[in-house]
DNA sequence: AGACAAAGGGAAAACGTTTACCCTGTAGTC
DNA sequence: GACTACAGGGTAAACGTTTTCCCTTTGTCT
């Protein structure tokens, strides 16, 4: 049962019914191919069995003829389950983010699904709200693509919902959920590692709010893994602020990391927040790339272009699609985690 | 009527059904407020003069401790209309137009509507395919973020959808549909009267398909005022090519730009082919801002940060929202277009 | 007092699907 | 020859809303 498949939309489009909005259903298929509306609805779910050929063919006949496609609220209400997907992304002036949602939409679209997309700001009480219309609307996928903790969310995870977490874990202390993501612990040992490879001693690290289980696992895994190489990162030299938006982060963090002597590199938990510390530390001459080594998180496909002065740690967006197409249809018992690999990009930095 | 108010999330989330999913309908709570379901309608839709305020009391208290709230497919089945507005932007990679997209989900949201964003990557087939597709989902609303010509376009706009075309109108021949975006001649006439202000003579310019009629309107203003002032680019200067990328026709035309003398000013009709001109000069040494003006278009948020060496035409994105929601709820006869104020931002560009 | 309007609210019919159930042949099996 | 089995297909009942008719009660105007 191929979820109604693709089949191009019917270039030889239905050239009557030029006005008004004809809305052909179900029931003017039936009509015209001599059959019931049971008897079209089996056809277009491709339920086996229950259809001979001709009888097959003669209703695919007045499909195309009539340009019919099932309307979705019908089904849905039948169903009590639509064809919606959600994703709820915490920030979608990321451009990472971006990326994936634009990934995941066309895999979704392949997969049969219609990916709803909302920003929720980072913040719960906005998250609630989605979660809340999206469930109203029958979505048959909640995708969090960086969730936070929220009352409707612990609510959710209690009754079961179709939830996916997708790069920060579920939230929820004890929460459950399914996860698609890459290894942010390890992420965090691979820069560590590179810097110490690198014979870099003066280093620091910006990052956003600790709350996030992604921002955490990359912190925890850095700070750890240099501490196993023998490099310890003073404290002062950690910035931090509570503000949602990454790049005044990384622009005041950076500021105050100046105050005293040039690290040799610095790494930030995110492209915008590097961004930012970019920017501060240009403003007062210190070149990324030339005087110090800058590494950023996610790997904005706009890197290249236009910010070659930055290392970063590549997320492979284009494979987060599949992946949440891929958890969305394993049956729901199924834990089914998928950690997908990533890798740290060294660019030469020519400005 | 407002469109079903607000009303925070319901804090005090029902604490009973903990598990499977309860689906509390319009039955319930009619039962608990001791009502006919005709009557929670009303009171959900705020109809006036049809209930006691004791009643919309009682309905009130029902709703809020049930954590009801109405099922989209069943208003939406009965309405023929749901509360879906359909968004195609043409390529989401463009931080630009994600910035718009989530701008618009915003106002979107606050208006009551729900966004569905879908991503037609410019290929008339895949927008013809969401056309079809959420028109069968009975969105109240197709909003068009950059339009291209299709079959389905033309028979919608022949059968009278409500179709909005923001930042490109109708390109469609003979369409109508009403418009959200910028003056985009104007834009172009403004970046030529800033050229021909800063005494520049060497131009050049670089622009992506011509069928965009917001590409064509910059490029025609563009050109006309430089005329106007007495300054002609070298059609050598003129570089266009059919890729999809703007990154890759960046980087290409200006590479062959580059084949003969620096120019002293470039203009791209797009921030995305700036970043690849910028890159294609920046390998041979010649930097935007200090070698040669560079000129983009859209102003990404980002451009401040990583980019203070590209001068562009600002579009409002914040602005896009609010318009949108404004002419989503006009009068389907209404031929509203709302022209949006754009302004040119030079940077000082010390790197 | 009678007519009439309006407020308040219920019953029931859609809306377009999917699917459980039933019915009819026909072919195969003992 | 009677039976089972199954392919092929129709009927009708949901699904959760909104909205059109109704009906009652109450108040106001003549």
């Amino acid at each position: 049962m191929t979820r109604n498949a693709r089949s191009k939309p019917a270039a030889d489009a239905p050239p009557a019914e030029a006005g008004a909005r004809p809305a052909v259903s179900i029931s003017a298929v039936a009509q015209r191919a001599g059959v019931s509306i049971a008897t079209v609805s089996r056809v277009t779910n491709g339920v086996a069995n229950k259809a001979s050929p001709a009888t097959v063919a003669r209703v695919q006949e007045a499909i195309a003829a009539l340009g019919y496609r099932p309307v979705g609220a019908g089904r849905a209400l039948r169903r009590r389950e639509s064809r919606l997907v959600a994703v709820l992304a915490a920030n979608l002036a990321n451009p990472a983010m971006a990326a994936i949602a634009a990934a995941a939409e066309v895999a979704l679209r392949n997969a049969g699904y219609v990916m709803v997309l909302c920003d929720t700001h980072d913040e719960p009480d906005l998250q609630d709200e989605y979660l809340l219309e999206m469930r109203a609307q029958y979505a048959c996928g909640l995708v969090l693509l960086g969730a936070v903790d929220s009352p409707v969310l612990r609510q959710f995870n209690a009754s079961q919902e179709p939830l996916i977490f997708v790069n920060r874990r579920n939230p929820v202390p004890g929460g459950q959920g399914r996860y698609v993501g890459i290894d942010h612990e390890q992420a965090g040992r691979d820069v560590a590692n590179w810097f110490a490879d690198s014979q870099m001693q003066s280093i620091a690290l910006i990052h956003a709010r600790l709350a996030s289980s992604a921002t955490a696992g990359r912190v925890q895994g850095f700070r750890a893994q240099l501490a196993t190489r023998g490099i310890s990162v003073p404290s002062a030299r950690i910035q931090t602020l509570k503000s949602a938006d990454h790049l005044a982060i990384g622009y005041t963090a950076m500021q105050k990391i100046l105050g005293a002597r040039l690290p040799e590199a610095v790494f930030c938990t995110s492209d915008l927040i590097a961004y930012g510390a970019y920017r501060a530390a240009a403003e007062r001459g210190a070149l990324a790339g030339r005087d110090y080594a800058l590494v950023g998180f996610d790997d904005s496909p706009l890197n290249p272009w236009i910010a070659p002065w930055l290392h970063a740690v590549r997320v492979p967006y284009d494979q987060y699609g599949a992946a949440i197409a891929q958890v969305l249809r394993a049956p729901p018992g199924a834990q089914q985690d998928i950690v997908l690999s990533h890798q740290l990009i060294i660019r030469s930095a020519a400005l």
